[in-house]
DNA sequence: TATCCGATGACCT
DNA sequence: GGTCATCGGATAG
């Protein structure tokens, strides 16, 4: 990823967060490659967000959201589906960024062939399980930083949303009320 | 040991 | 469009 992305990461997740609204996400993984375009994310804070993992510190389950901005979060959910985050914020501090939705861009067969042949493009990456299948992420895709040449990349390609829509976080009951689920106006029907 | 927490897909209507 | 079943991880008791 590009120094001045990865300094918006350092600033935090609520900052983060809309700036990473367009970066593309990239992953080579298992021979394919497959490649979407962030149209829908989430802030998890460290400080006052009771929905954030972070929030009764350190476990060995989220330990990489404590690691460095950059660094990769993947965690299991409902017993069945991964969630994938990019950490933010200060090494230590225990912010991410959720990615929830991808406008799917390159790779759509590799993508179908995992989610499933009788799958719609509208529903490749439509939602963070979905989309963590889509792309391959696998449980040992959890920790390390986002290397060039790695598993999963981040390409920022200046395609930033003309219109960002903000409102409450989904799927969530502690700290509900905030204001921290980012979309690109623009793209809603890729968006959960 | 029990209870809470959450995304998706199948099935039904 | 609504309801239901599914399960690993964390915390409380």
């Amino acid at each position: 990823m590009s120094a001045e992305l990865l300094d918006a990461l350092k600033s935090g997740a609520q900052a983060a967060a809309p700036r990473l609204l367009g970066v593309e996400v990239v992953t080579r993984i298992g021979g394919a490659l497959a490649r979407g375009r962030i149209v829908e994310t989430e802030a998890y804070l460290a400080e006052g967000d009771a929905a954030s993992h972070s929030a009764r510190g350190p476990t060995r389950r989220n330990a990489s959201m404590f690691e460095a901005a950059g660094a990769g979060y993947v965690y299991l959910i409902y017993g069945m589906h991964l969630c994938f985050n990019v950490v933010t914020g200060a090494a230590g501090e225990g912010e991410a960024v959720l990615i929830r939705a991808l406008e799917p861009l390159e790779g759509l067969e590799a993508m179908r062939s995992r989610r499933g042949d009788r799958v719609g493009d509208r529903d490749l990456c439509r939602g963070p399980g979905r989309l963590a299948q889509a792309l391959g992420i696998e449980r040992e895709d959890d920790g390390g930083a986002l290397l060039a040449g790695g598993r999963i990349q981040l390409i920022d390609r200046s395609a930033a949303p003309s219109a960002v829509e903000v409102g409450p976080r989904i799927g969530i009951t502690k700290s509900a009320e905030l204001p921290l689920r980012f979309r690109d106006a623009a793209a809603l029907a890729w968006c959960s």
